[in-house]
DNA sequence: GCAAATGATGCAATCGATTGCACCGCCATC
DNA sequence: GATGGCGGTGCAATCGATTGCATCATTTGC
């Protein structure tokens, strides 16, 4: 009956306490400097096959695992990448961390995600803690006008990448979707409807989204040949569902429309509490479209027509933007601006003919 | 014209350098010892009043921040704390996330958030990662029967809480829902309505959720008097919307039923996929429950009625527990088991009159 | 066949903070 | 007034891996 094997051998008992290079280098017979070379698979090219091979074995006996921590301190670089998103529990986030960890992780980083709750505060102190830890590099999505989140990440000279929101006059990448289109795409599909009366619920202030997309608005307005300072807009105080409730009140106070574009789909949940507490219906009563195709807005009811963001794509090409960066800085800032599209679902309707 | 004080001192352009506890021992004129003791809140006491202040305010002037690597080898501990969850983009997550980050993060621990895929051999890899960048805890979502991860964890010595899924055996505490109770609950409130033949889709194999939650489910069926040996039970692939459905369309080829009790909400997305697809309709043909109530369940049509589980409270209950056993190991493993509720909502109703 | 070049390995310093121990000065005690 | 104790600080080793340089052995070239 042969023994069972699994990882590390269990043969061996020494598995218990952890082991170093030191330990490897004693069984390989050889320097740690060499056991070193040898794991490495930038510089194994520099020792023998058979040496490489008889630290190898002993590495796997002893069930050696570096230390990331000691390979930082003297290298300068943790192998890591920080994450900084707004809010997790908005679902447009996690599959854009998800695809960047995914990448990532293949490379052999580890990430680092954490929340800022749109606090400024909370977002330097993240940072600083990520200096501490000595990420590689950070992927922001929580960027504001007036944050200094860019300045202290070139202050500990952490290589930066936006996400999903630009920064004006930032000195560092960005992987950004095309908001002024996108949003053009809904207006479009609101005029084709037949659509004239069209109010706009914008995003938070100071938030490069929430910018482009009422800029957006206006523009494609203003390309139909409508005036678009007539068009009602209202503001949203954040991109949460009540706040989307409260500003789609306040519209629905204001002078009449047919149909409304608003700057997120998170913010739509609360249109449509707002819809619903007024009796209105979303539809063939006011026409709603979204922004992001967040996961689940097909499930509600009516299913939302909204702009289909490439999440998936922006965790990808943000992650490939840090990794180039890390491996070459002094590099030209990427500027990525991703295509959405639009899915038409059944929150767009015709105007009701009364209207 | 006062200049415009900023952190760090912008006066000092040391603080382009990184610095080091050496260079403010040289600035506040003691020893490096010395500055590790005043900066530190857990030693500080070691040092006279001025002298620490002194230290403060060298360490303020260069922008000092502690190296978390140099610190994190000499006392072998990172305040780092791993949360490995199967799946991110699942929305039942990414609150529990959030919940234990923000606590750990008060404490000074930055969290290392990674998804397994329900993959046990990416579980694995991810495990050993964490163990190198050597966290002081591991949150683990994505325990699943065969999983070597408990062990593997207890060979790095790292203490390692259950989050969500049990794993019965384990050497480890667990903060978990009381699934067998809340299934109950679903079907008592089928039962209510007058359902008396109920199905019940359940999760994939191998998961104690899924165990516990079709047990209970048998369980509470007996306690009514009725054969639970009747009632048609079908098996999910994995938590998936497309495993659902496919799990849906086979229950709706048996024998008939008026209600299933549906393992969770993720699965419930693919159930009314396939009700759409037979042309069924989900509350007044057949009555759907889930279990989670993830976020936004209540906007899906009809809304769901399901079972609502503390999101929050898993997450702080599991951040504190590893921190007590980081504190003081050795203490007794704790299984918290946090109660559900019961949510009701469109989709579910009393059972057609021809039914 | 000898010098030079090449290649493999060892040596030791280094990254930055922590901490056991030694030391020094001061005060209290007898 | 010597002794002991104690609080505050400095010294130096340490955590574990990496890497420039030295060294040694081997091979190549003439």
């Amino acid at each position: 009956m042969s023994p069972r094997r699994l990882t590390p051998d269990p043969a061996t008992p020494a598995s218990l306490a952890r082991s170093t290079i030191a330990d490897v280098a004693r069984i390989a017979g050889v320097h740690a400097s060499t056991v070193s070379r040898a794991l490495n698979p930038a510089t194994r090219g520099m020792v023998t096959e058979a040496v490489a091979l008889r630290v190898a074995e002993a590495a796997q006996r002893l069930g050696w695992r570096p230390s990331a921590l000691a390979a930082g301190l003297r290298t300068r670089r943790s192998r890591t990448i920080g994450i900084l998103v707004p809010d997790l529990v908005n679902p447009i986030f996690p599959p854009i961390v998800r695809a960047a960890e995914t990448l990532l992780a293949a490379q052999g980083y580890a990430t680092l995600v954490a929340n800022t709750d749109n606090d400024p505060a909370r977002e330097e102190l993240l940072i600083n803690r990520m200096a501490e830890h000595l990420v590689d590099g950070l992927m922001l999505a929580s960027a504001a006008a007036g944050s200094r989140a860019v300045e202290l990440c070139a202050r500990w000279r952490i290589p930066v990448v936006l996400i999903n929101r630009r920064l004006p006059g930032a000195a560092c990448s960005a992987v950004t979707n095309d908001d002024r289109h996108g949003i053009g795409l809904a207006v479009a599909h609101l005029l084709a409807l037949g659509h004239r009366r069209i109010a706009h619920l914008a995003g938070p202030p100071g938030v490069s989204t929430a910018i482009d997309r009422r800029d957006g608005f206006r523009a494609a307005l203003r390309a139909a040949g409508l005036d678009d300072t007539q068009a009602p807009v209202v503001e949203a105080v954040a991109y949460t569902r009540d706040a989307g409730r409260a500003a789609m009140a306040r519209l629905l106070a204001g002078p009449g429309f047919t149909a409304v574009a608003v700057a997120n789909d998170m913010l739509c949940l609360g249109v449509y509490d707002a819809m619903r507490e007024a009796g209105r219906r979303v539809g063939g009563g006011i026409s709603v479209t979204g922004f992001n195709d967040m996961p689940f807005v097909d499930l509600i009811d009516p299913p939302l027509t909204t702009i289909r963001i490439q999440h998936a794509a922006i965790g990808r090409d943000a992650a490939e933007t840090l990794l180039a960066e890390i491996a070459g800085p002094g590099g030209a800032w990427r500027d990525i601006r991703l295509v959405p599209e639009l899915v038409i679902r059944a929150s767009t309707a015709r105007p009701p003919p009364d209207a």
